[in-house]
DNA sequence: CGATTGACTGACC
DNA sequence: AGGTCAGCCAATC
C-alpha cells in the first residue's frame, strides 16, 4: 500500500475508489450505492465528482458506475460513453440506448432475493 | 475561509 | 413517462 500521506484526495474518495474496484466483473453499480458502501448514503454527487476526479482509470472500473436509471455518464472524461459501453459490454453487460438493466446487473453485495408471494 | 460547481437522487408536475 | 425543483456532500476556485 502505497502511503499517501502527503496527498490526500479525501478520505471519502479514497473509499469511493475502493468501493468502486469492489464491483464484480459482470455486474455494476451507481452512485448513490457506491457512496452508500463507502459510508456516505447522501454522498453520490461528491461520488461522481471523486470519480471525474480521473482516478488510477485502469484500477478503478468506474465505467461501471452508473446513474440511479441505470444510464451512463455523458461526461465520460477516459474517451466517451462509447467506451464505457464496449467495457460494459465486455464485462457481459448489454448496454441498450446508453443503459443497462439494473435490475438484473445492479451490484447487490447483500443477497436481496425477497422472494414474495404472487397474489392478484 | 466562503461561495460555486458537479459523472447524483428522489419527489413533484 | 419525461422534465423540473430542491436537497446533500465533498472538492475546487
Amino acid at each position: 500500500m502505497e502511503k499517501r500521506d502527503r496527498i490526500t484526495p479525501g478520505e471519502f474518495a479514497g473509499k469511493v475508489y475502493g468501493t468502486v474496484r469492489q464491483i464484480p466483473k459482470g455486474r455494476v453499480s451507481t452512485y448513490g450505492q457506491i457512496a452508500l458502501l463507502s459510508g456516505y448514503p447522501r454522498a453520490a454527487r461528491a461520488v461522481g465528482n471523486a470519480l471525474h476526479n480521473n482516478p488510477d482509470g485502469d484500477l478503478t472500473p468506474c465505467y461501471r458506475v452508473v446513474s440511479s436509471s441505470g444510464r451512463l455518464s455523458e461526461a465520460f472524461v477516459f474517451g466517451g460513453v462509447n467506451v464505457q459501453k464496449d467495457k460494459l459490454e465486455s464485462d457481459g453487460i448489454p448496454v441498450h440506448n446508453m443503459r443497462v438493466d439494473l435490475k438484473q446487473y445492479m451490484w447487490q453485495p447483500f443477497t436481496v432475493l425477497s422472494k414474495k408471494s404472487k397474489r392478484t
